[in-house]
Order: structure tokens, then C-alpha cells, then sequence
DNA sequence: TTGACATAGTGTATTTTATACACTATTATT
DNA sequence: AATAATAGTGTATAAAATACACTATGTCAA
């Protein structure tokens, strides 16, 4: 079965950067391709959109099957329509770049018999297409991003220190943030819970554990808030 | 002639907001459609995608096609991808937002045996598809980055007063600003070139003219200036 | 030519926000 | 009981944002 059109079309697809953070890095996540063209480059999780679905779905769906992440924070990033980016046809890519929280996906099964793994946003190798311009897009959009909207909170635990988020805007940021004004920053703000729980495990004094309150940030947003870092 | 694929393709196209200023209101550039669906509403300019066109060239080539505007700033705003968007097919569209000076488009013949037309933002007509939703992801993407990218200048003659500047933003942002706050603002981010030349043509004490410095703004960019309103 | 009018152009005091900076407290480990 | 590691805290200073009102200059009409 094939189907025609008057004109010709370009094949739609979709490409996701997923960012997590770790103790040191921010890391992206990778899959190893197993096809022609560029047939074992590391590239973008991604794929072809089907007509029946939109193209969140998409992205939601081809992420899900390459790598099993589900229920992330997605954000559409740019649309790349390039004449020569897929050697085989004209291929325009909606890009998405996803926020994971990395306890919930370290174990990254090869899902679709595909490679995946995460790297450290510095020390990625040789991607294929266009795709080191897509990461490099999706990292300044979270740089930028994170200073004015809450999206940090995706790429913490549901529970974490102060020093966490500092850590945090550190990495994303890429400068060193102090202490003091940090905190008084953030905790001025409003919009974290202090709980009655402090972090375990850890060989010294353990530090108190916050969660970010949703609701109270939107309540605050309506009445005119602005999140800044 | 057709084209056959193996899977069903989108058809893809781009739409285009193109904004610009008059003396009291922000405007919006609409065309009345000729052909169904929806034939006879207004709509966002735009058109379908060719193959041997980038995004952005196959936007720059549907204004100029259909409201004769040409060379104006155009950023990529946003891509649709909803199921039943348009009645006839999955179309996916790339959005655009352009901004214009008033002055250089002001007779918007109709080029294409289309009806063209300025409409005040707060005045725009029932439109065609889910172009009231492309046109409100416009204003709200401008009213943001107006503030911390200098891109209304685009939306000024290439000479203007600083009272023209201020009511840009006014009107943009939707707020009275102080005047001598704003200059005092506005000037000391030293991008503005003052020139030894006066507005003409009006009944009161003439105000000196500016004009946008880019080099200058791109140096200071280069060095860690940010601006800001 | 003079007075009315319309907008241009200007400065300072106050409040708010950002920054710089160092020590004590608590817990785990030996 | 001492050590090590990080948690947790406040204040003084600098910078930026805000609030606010009058004089200057030109056009126009009587």
C-alpha cells in the first residue's frame, strides 16, 4: 500500500533532548543508531509522526518506545527544515527537549533492541544529522528557561536539599551561586514546602528536605509572581 | 504527476503573524481567504511548504506573496500539529511572527487577488483554523521578548524619538510607563546613537531623533550586556 | 507679537533588591 | 573525644528601581 499526494510532501519527524542532572553533570540521553543512514552514530531519541497522533504525542511515544521514559516534562523546542539535514529525503524535525529526574530512569534499558545512555553535556560524542545543533539549541533553552520559570524542579527528586537546587542552578548556569543569597532567594520566593525530614545516608549533618508546591506557585503566578533566579 | 510514500504524510505548511505599530495601536496583517475551507474569513497570511525551500524561506516567500512585504524580521514562533486543525487533512504548520514597520507597509495592496488588511490587536476578527490560538502565542511570545531582546526597534522607522520608543513599549506591555525613568533607562544602555536631526511636521517643540546602534548592541552583547526594559 | 498650548527635556530622594562575606551548629565516623 | 564534613544563619554595602514636577522650546492663532 503507498499513498500519493499532488504534491510531494517532506517526512515529518520528531527529536527529543532529554537533560538530567547527576552529582556532577548535567547529562543527555542517547541512542545508538541501528540503521542507514549514519548507522552506529550516537543521535536524539525521535522518529517518524503518524497521522493519528499530535506531535506531543509523538514525541511522547518515540521517547517512551527508544528509551521507556514516560510522564516527563516536554517542552517543544524548534522546527528544522533544513534542505540537506537527512541525506535519504527532505526531513523536517520538530524538536522537543524533555526534564527527567534521574533516579526515575538510571537503569536505561535498551528498549527497542537500541543502545541508549547518557552522557555529560561536555563530553558528548559525534552525533548524527543536524542533531549537535538541536542539543546545542535545547541546552542555551534551558539555560535560558530555568532563570525564569520553575522547570529546575523536573530534574530534582520529588524531595531535596537547599544545597540540591543550588547545585543545580550551579550546573545549568554553569557559574558558582552563593550560599547565603541563594537560599535567601529561593526561600523568599515562597513556593517550597520545608518538610519534616532531613536527607539519609549522607556522613555528616543531614540537611533538611523541601518540595516545590505547584499550587501555591500558580496561585502566586496569577497574582502576578515572576519566578527569577 | 503525483507522489506516492509508503506511510500518509502531513501536509506542511507555515502562517505567519506579522505585527506592526501605529500611532495608537499594536496591529496584526490579515488576508481574506478565496477558497474553502473557511473561504471568505480571515486568516494568518501563509501558505504550503516546497520542497526546495527552508522553513523560513517558504514563510518569506508566502508574505510576499500575499501582502507584498518583504525583508522584515521573522522568527520562528511555534509548530501545530493538532488532528483536526484544518477539516480537510492532518495539516501541520510552522509559525511565524514577523515584525514590520508601519511605515513601509502601509498601503497593503492586495497582490494576490486577496483582500488584505491591518487589524488592531484588540480588534481582530472571527479567524480561519486555530489562527486565534497562533495569533495569541504571538503577542504573548512578543510581549515577553520585548523586554530582553531589543526587536522593537523593528516595529520603528529606522529614525524615531525617544517618545516613540516609550510608546512602543507602552503599548506593547500594556502599561504606562515614566517617562523619565524610561530615558533615563533606555539611554544609559548606550545603544541608541543620537542624531543632530528633529522630528518635522509637528505642532509643538520638535523632539531629537535616535536611532538603533546594532554593532554597538552586538559588541556590548559579546562582552556580557544584557538588555533589559 | 504675544499668549496659549502642546510636548520636550531634565534630577533627586527614597525604596527595594543584589551582593559580598565568615562563623557556629549538627551529625557521622574514627 | 576529636575530627571531618556539610548545614544553617545575618548584616553591611552597593546598585538598581521607583516616585515624582517643573522649565524649555516650538507652533499656532488671535
Amino acid at each position: 500500500m503507498s499513498y500519493s499526494y499532488e504534491y510531494p510532501r517532506a517526512a515529518l519527524t520528531v527529536d527529543c533532548v532529554v537533560f538530567a542532572l547527576d552529582d556532577e553533570d548535567l547529562k543527555v540521553l542517547l541512542i545508538q543508531r541501528d540503521l542507514l543512514p549514519f548507522e552506529g552514530r550516537w543521535a536524539l531519541p525521535g522518529g517518524f509522526v503518524r497521522l493519528d497522533e499530535t506531535l506531543e504525542e509523538s514525541a511522547r511515544r518515540e521517547l517512551n518506545e527508544e528509551t521507556g521514559i514516560e510522564n516527563v516534562y516536554l517542552e517543544q523546542l524548534y522546527t528544522i527544515g533544513e534542505l540537506d539535514r537527512d541525506p535519504r529525503e527532505r526531513v523536517v524535525t520538530v524538536a522537543y527537549y524533555a526534564l527527567v529526574k534521574l533516579s526515575d530512569h538510571r537503569v536505561q534499558a535498551a528498549t527497542d533492541a537500541r543502545n541508549a545512555a547518557w552522557f555529560a553535556i561536555d563530553d558528548v560524542p559525534l552525533l548524527a544529522f543536524d542533531h549537535e545543533k538541536i542539543l546545542k539549541m535545547a541546552h542555551e533553552r534551558l539555560r535560558g528557561k530555568v532563570r525564569y520559570q520553575p522547570i529546575g524542579f523536573e530534574l530534582l527528586p520529588a524531595k531535596f536539599t537547599l544545597r540540591q537546587i543550588q547545585h543545580l542552578y550551579e550546573v545549568v548556569l554553569d557559574r558558582p551561586l552563593d550560599k547565603r543569597n541563594f537560599r535567601k532567594k529561593i526561600l523568599s520566593m515562597d513556593i517550597l514546602v520545608e518538610l519534616d525530614e532531613v536527607e539519609t545516608d549522607v556522613a555528616h549533618r543531614a540537611a533538611r528536605l523541601y518540595k516545590f508546591d505547584r499550587r501555591k506557585y500558580k496561585r502566586l503566578t496569577k497574582q502576578g509572581f515572576n519566578f527569577e533566579i
